[in-house]
DNA sequence: TACACTATCTATAAAGA
DNA sequence: TTCTTTATAGATAGTGT
């Protein structure tokens, strides 16, 4: 974001890359940290490289300091309320973070799915598809298929529908030849 | 960060912390993206008010965009083993993510009790805090009482161990009058 | 209350050491 | 390659509607 608008797109040379992820690493863990700081919420940052499974997350030990600050800054007597139900407020939203998680691969795959079926489609072929996600497409355009029958189902009931109509039109009208 | 330089606490009037909130939410999410699309890592940014339960996270549905591309730009014989791969190695990145957030959220719960303990011996009283709270403030202060009497124990022995060879040298150097 | 504006602060791309 | 520097893109605090 300096000396040239950025182009949003992989950046293909390597040591650029890794230079460019270090620094913007270190950049949003700064933004959460400050954002959970300044408005009294829990942010959470995980980056994780695809090649290794060693994530970065936040908040780290530093997580504790805007806990603690914020605590300070409540009435006492709100304190021992909020701390009463601290415990079980967490492990509520854990819960709810790991069901929207779930949701969310679920979505995507999906989404990743159809993409391939337009791609396959559209020209590629099926050869680097694996057993697991051939399954998963043949699914959706099985899918696909039976809402498009349902559709010219409709269709054609539609048009007999019209077709109907229009006789009874006729013939109310006493057009018939 | 315009007009003013923040300052890095939390906001008490509630309006200003809302409209803070809403566009560092946007900032931050849009640099999570923005960081996955251009560095190749898979980032996640997770955030929630402390007074309801809908965290509000990316990727969303355009976190596949960036798979999609990524996927695209690797040789197609690594795209098939890659994917082969993909279902079991998601499946592992999640079970780290969740461990991390639990080791996290215990080393955090620690370190906030060490500082009540801190806090209230410098001071403050217990009055504030729950049964809970004061049970895991209690093992930590035996913990602590332990450690100490551990080391009373050593200093002891080193100081009747010194004594010792301080006699001996007496003995050797025929320094007793 | 929720947007739009914009002066200013902050993050960072590129270059240099 | 990694750290430091610096010019500029990008984010946003305060303000107005």
């Amino acid at each position: 974001m300096a000396r040239k608008k950025v182009n949003l797109a992989y950046i293909a040379n390597a040591s650029a890359r890794k230079a460019t992820l270090k620094k913007r690493k270190k950049g949003l863990m700064k933004k959460a940290n400050e954002l959970s700081t300044l408005c009294d919420v829990d942010a959470c940052a995980i980056i994780s490289g695809p090649h290794d499974f060693h994530p970065d997350v936040w908040p780290s030990d530093s997580g504790v300091k805007h806990v603690i600050a914020r605590f300070k800054k409540m009435p006492e007597l709100q304190q021992h309320t909020k701390m009463v139900n601290q415990e079980s407020f967490i492990r509520q939203r854990i819960n709810k973070a790991e069901e929207l998680l779930k949701k969310q691969l679920k979505e995507n795959h999906h989404k990743d799915m159809t993409h391939v079926m337009y791609q396959c489609l559209n020209g590629g072929g099926f050869q680097y598809l694996n057993m697991v996600d051939l399954m998963d497409l043949d699914g959706l355009l099985k899918q696909n298929l039976k809402d498009i029958e349902r559709r010219i189902e409709i269709l054609k009931k539609d048009r007999s529908d019209m077709t109907t109509i229009n006789e009874i039109g006729r013939e109310q009208n006493g057009l018939n030849d």
